[in-house]
DNA sequence: GTCGTTGCGTTTTTT
DNA sequence: ACGCAACGAC
């Protein structure tokens, strides 16, 4: 009964059978994190030390959540019922429903998406009469968001927060937006949190009620909870009685997520928080091989402020290449190198899924996803397409299918019933029986059912408006087809084609009808996917792209190549990893640098750690001289996460590299104009321009600059990197030197 | 409402 | 340089 111990190695089996009192347990890369989690949380049920009702499991994601369950449900051989297991904002939801009423809304509110948000706040917005060209509505929204996740209702914002946006209205117009959201019954995704922390503050007994349901808690990703969340936990977890039964799963280390509000401090001071708390390390890594992680150690422990851990490899047999650290020229080289490494890789018999680009930022992906079609190398980009996931998009994407494709019973299967059509379990069951045995796609057997008459009444009608649509559309893009006369009329043809579809079908009118607040979004949606239709020649074409952008479905399992964010990347893991572009400014990213200063450039590196540790045999990191960004090209230096790597586990490649080591054996006049020392030892390239730490030194005061947005001035006063300039047209600003270019004087005029 | 022009921004993303 | 969003004109 106990087997599933026994497959765990020491430190996860303490992980898993320390079950009274808090308990943190740092797990580092590939180091069976999920295992431990799932095994303890069949464990706390096996054992009989609680129901599955009284355990809280808390996750991040609707998709670690999934995992999760089935995973639990994997160990103890059957499916859970009546399981609190979900996202933060999901088991929140579930809560709030039972105690709306306590914060003003009622058991059945709605949830608004972004859009609706946005809206909302800025109908509030003018009637406060605020210029929202001055002060953009997205702005003060995210402050808002901020707020929230601090825990911060409107009362909670003091004068002296509220300084910056709206003309020092903003916590007014904070509370104004509350308002409305209680008289449309709706709350946005920081409600759902701040509401219940507030409601689980303000009464004792609904509290209570919740300390005596949940014996254990246990929380994945803990290095990515915001302070609300955090409360949350903590409000559930720390009762009088008896000693809190929470386990807190997380890896400071890959902590990439402060920007959204998550608060690294709180697993760094959980041993504070939750007194007596044990902690387990879970150091020894069956992912990769001995020489990805030390260098994935050796880049973290540039850090300060960590937990501390350190991965030994854990595999039996851990040896492997070392790293490979490529210079190149620009970003066209580097594309083509990365293409033909994966090439030669993929001939070496390598699958082309075990292989992943991550890049720091989306637009890097272009380069790569050019050149893998030049090779004919099949690909797929993970994440920004989310459009995609939505249930209108998915429904209006059925419904485009089972016109295209009359066998396509998936796509029937899904939209046969929305709108209702009175299509119950009955009616299709009949359906299926019918195809199966005449071996007839579904739509022929429902053709079959209304011939017979033994489809009555409503249904009867309804379904045949359905097929009567659907043979309509399926009509006319035939025709459109042929028509190869009028290219204008031809062209779009199938556009028009899928909105009298969707008309017809009265999926649209479903919608409209629908009174929920995020109705008309849904509608916005859809028109946004007509629109794109019109990228495409033939709806054929456009369903193919579709297919391919589509996650999870058929096509989940095809060979491609992996591209992705850094961020998106995290939680997975792959045999040849390449991450290119490791050049100042870009990575670490200039803007975070800027922002976050030191605890933005520990989170870029934590970012690479991630990086790094998502490779199990092959790491490929590159950097190139010269980057075209927006318009021009500049040149840039490598990563100083590059010298922050072990010399001894990477190897140098690339044309870079040779102009090194010819510069070290001829040192030129170039070697005197760039000091070799201290953090930087490695020779810069040949052709460096003396790119951004060197120009922040040129300007000076009395300098002439221009800005992007306030245009040219002169500056009066400098301090450290922050430059006093007086703009011609803006006036009087105090700016951040990387944000001002320096212009020759002649330039002015 | 829909089209065309202007102007601004341009890291990372989940719920 | 480019793309998208917001605004004004028809």
């Amino acid at each position: 009964m106990t087997d599933y111990l026994d497959r765990l190695n020491p430190e996860q089996r303490a992980a898993v059978e320390t079950l009274d009192g808090p308990l943190l347990v740092l797990a580092g890369a590939g180091t069976g994190k999920t295992r431990v989690l799932t095994t303890r949380f069949a464990h706390i049920l096996l054992s009989g030390r609680a129901s599955p009702g009284q355990v809280l499991a808390v996750t991040f994601t609707n998709k670690a959540s999934r995992e999760m369950r089935e995973r639990v449900a994997v160990i103890l051989g059957r499916p859970v019922e009546g399981l609190w297991l979900g996202t933060f904002h999901a088991l929140c939801a579930r809560m709030l429903r039972r105690h709306a009423e306590y914060v003003g809304l009622t058991s059945s509110f709605t949830i608004l998406d972004t859009d609706d948000q946005l809206r909302l706040l800025k109908q509030v917005m003018e009637l406060h009469r605020i210029d929202t060209k001055r002060w953009p509505a997205p702005g003060l929204m995210g402050a808002i968001q901020r707020w929230k996740d601090r825990g911060l209702g409107p009362g909670g914002i003091t004068a002296a927060e509220d300084t910056d946006y709206a003309g020092g209205k903003a916590r007014q117009i904070y509370a104004d937006y509350q308002e409305r959201l209680r008289q449309l019954n709706a709350a946005d995704f920081g409600d759902l949190m701040l509401h219940i922390v507030d409601i689980l503050r303000s009464r004792p007994d609904v509290l209570a009620q919740y300390h005596r349901m949940f014996r254990y808690i246990l929380v994945d990703e803990y290095q990515d909870t915001n302070t609300v969340q955090y409360l949350w936990l903590r409000l559930l977890a720390q009762r009088e009685a008896t000693a809190a039964n929470i386990c807190c799963v997380g890896d400071d280390d890959q902590s990439i997520y402060s920007w959204r509000g998550a608060e690294v401090e709180n697993i760094l001071r959980f041993e504070k928080d939750f007194p007596g708390a044990t902690l387990v390390k879970l150091e020894s890594n069956y992912r990769s091989t001995a020489p990805i992680l030390a260098a994935a150690s050796a880049l973290i422990a540039h850090n300060e402020g960590r937990l501390g851990k350190t991965l030994r490899p854990g595999l039996a047999d851990a040896a492997g290449e070392k790293l490979l650290v490529a210079s190149v020229w620009d970003s066209d080289e580097e594309a083509r190198l990365v293409g033909e490494r994966i090439e030669a890789l993929h001939r070496d018999g390598h699958t082309l899924s075990e292989m992943a680009i991550l890049v720091r930022a989306g637009f890097q992906t272009r380069a790569f996803e050019e050149r893998m079609i030049t090779l004919g190398l099949p690909y797929r980009v993970i994440g920004g397409m989310r459009f995609y996931e939505r249930a209108e998009i998915r429904d209006a994407i059925a419904y485009m299918r089972a016109m295209n494709q009359p066998s396509d019973d998936l796509a029937f299967e899904r939209i046969v019933n929305v709108p209702r059509r009175g299509v119950g379990d009955v009616a299709l069951q009949a359906l299926h029986q019918i195809a199966r045995a005449e071996r007839i796609p579904m739509t022929q057997a429902v053709l079959r059912l209304l011939e017979t008459g033994t489809l009555k009444g409503r249904v009867r009608e309804q379904l045949g408006l359905l097929m009567a649509a659907l043979g309509r559309g399926r009509e006319a893009l035939a025709h459109g087809r042929q028509g190869d006369g009028d290219e204008r009329l031809a062209g779009g043809a199938h556009l028009r084609v899928v909105e009298t579809l969707l008309e017809e079908s009265g999926y649209v009118e479903m919608w409209r009808r629908d009174k929920s607040p995020d109705a008309p979004g849904r509608l916005d949606n859809l028109k946004e996917l007509v629109r794109a239709l019109a990228d495409f020649d033939t709806l054929g074409g456009f369903l193919e792209h579709v297919s391919l952008v589509m996650e999870n479905d058929e096509n989940a399992g095809a060979d491609r190549v992996n591209l992705m964010t850094l961020h998106g990347a995290k939680g997975l893991e792959f045999d040849n990893v390449f991450l290119p572009g490791w050049e100042e400014g870009l990575f670490p990213s200039q803007r975070t640098l800027d922002e976050g200063g030191n605890k933005g450039l520990e989170e870029e590196r934590r970012l690479a750690y991630v990086g790094i540790t998502r490779a199990r045999k092959r790491a490929l990191i590159s950097h190139a001289a010269n980057r075209r960004i927006y318009a021009n090209w500049q040149s840039s230096v490598p990563s100083r996460f590059v010298d922050e790597l072990p010399a001894e586990h990477v190897e140098q490649m690339g044309s870079a590299a040779m102009a090194r080591e010819q510069m070290r054996h001829a040192p030129t006049v170039f070697s005197g104009q760039f000091p070799l020392v201290a953090h930087r030892p490695r020779v810069v390239e040949a052709w460096e321009q003396p790119a951004r730490p060197a120009r922040s030194s040129t300007i000076a005061v009395g300098a002439r600059v221009f800005h992007q947005k306030f245009g040219y001035g002169v500056v009066t006063g400098a301090d450290d990197n922050r430059l006093d300039v007086e703009f011609e047209k803006a006036g009087f600003k105090r700016v951040l030197d990387s944000y001002v270019d320096p212009v020759a004087s002649e330039a002015a005029s």
